[in-house]
DNA sequence: ACTTTATGATACACATTGTATCATTTCAAG
DNA sequence: CTTGAAATGATACAATGTGTATCATAAAGT
């Protein structure tokens, strides 16, 4: 007799499920998911996330440590699964502001304000970096092809790319961090003026687009 | 019969041997880390700090398995002694020239680019930048201390001092990444437009300290 | 040459991962 | 409310990696 599932049947449900049929998830499935996500926000600001063995985790979710395995394959695919899911939020949220950056940054930092303990776990775990890059790259390379005219000719393109993200990831782990924090209107500021200006060095055009 | 040493003994020499007596640095020690030191670079490089164990590491370094922990706890503690020397040495270099930072920022690139293996390395192992921050630290705390009244006052200065860090790191691994690179000269140009000048938006003094 | 000490090789206890299996509980659909 | 389907808990297990212990050998320094 073989097992019903393992490492293969069930692991990859939920995931762009938009075919027509969506099977109606079962509440265990996403209790158990939920506990997981949970535990490892917890154990990886606690102690850091390599620091963290499943045993840990499925006792502290409160799961049986099989169970684990019947939703991702290991550790760093949980991680990824919240990654994802939290930058297919924060795209969903930037797309239609697009056009207006300063209402863009705002909302972008009112929903981390919605999760703020989650966003400074995928933070922490500075190898996912790469990937976040992608959220960030989503705006600021529609920022660079806007404004390519007016980056300084002394810098390369991609830098000036790579140099928004990385500044501006810092920042939003700098606010985390801190208690009380800025509103997001005042880091949209703070981002304009450190960040943002010093590309604009030659064009003075006011505050539009 | 007692063994002679064991994670105790013979561990801790050389870090800060200016004891007085300075034990002469037997050759087979000094051999046997250069090639633990260089295996690491390699390996980490190829695959990831995370994804090497002490068997792939010592067969890279061709040592013996249990030598290793005769120099080294576990491989944490590896990766944290050349990043320990690989800062006293950029600390050296930058100390005589904190009064001169445009020669500083150049000195510190020069630096890097005698061993880029070894700093992109470090660099990619991104939990231990919190460590490397100590680095940068010792000049941007100077820096902030000195242009504190210039900092824009809606900007805290502990972030306009993680800023400078961050980003100046971040720029240092994109630079070390490209080949061919540019000269330190132009990356204190750049590093001065992109990431000083936005701190001095008030204060207008052209090139001096 | 001679003493000291680092090394290589190997065996071992221990922890962690991922797989396999089965009885039990929970779900959702009729 | 019943009933079949599916997820869970518990447990055992092989495989791998870590760090310790031990001894014979090789290499260093004096």
């Amino acid at each position: 007799m073989m097992t019903q599932y393992m490492r293969n049947p069930l692991v990859n449900l939920e995931l762009t499920s938009h075919n027509g049929s969506m099977p109606k998830a079962d509440r265990r499935i996403s209790r158990t998911r939920r506990l997981l996500t949970d535990a490892l926000i917890q154990l990886t600001l606690e102690r850091g996330f390599e620091n963290i063995s499943l045993r840990d985790l499925t006792e502290r979710a409160d799961i049986g440590y099989a169970t684990f395995f019947r939703h991702y394959p290991d550790k760093e695919s949980l991680l990824n699964a919240i990654l994802e899911e939290s930058i297919a939020t924060l795209i969903g949220i930037a797309t239609p502001l697009v056009t207006q950056p300063k209402q863009m940054i705002a909302a972008m930092f009112t929903a981390l304000l919605e999760h703020p303990e989650r966003y400074q776990m995928l933070l922490k775990t500075r190898h996912i970096n790469q990937l976040l890059s992608r959220a960030m790259l989503f705006g600021s390379s529609l920022f660079i092809a806007q404004n390519a005219a007016q980056i300084p000719s002394n810098i390369p393109a991609e830098l000036a790319a790579r140099h928004v993200i990385g500044a501006t990831i810092n920042l939003i782990e700098w606010w985390l961090e801190q208690t009380p924090r800025a509103s997001p209107e005042q880091m949209g500021e703070i981002i304009n003026s450190l960040i943002m200006q010093p590309l604009h060095q030659s064009a003075a055009n006011a505050s539009g687009v």
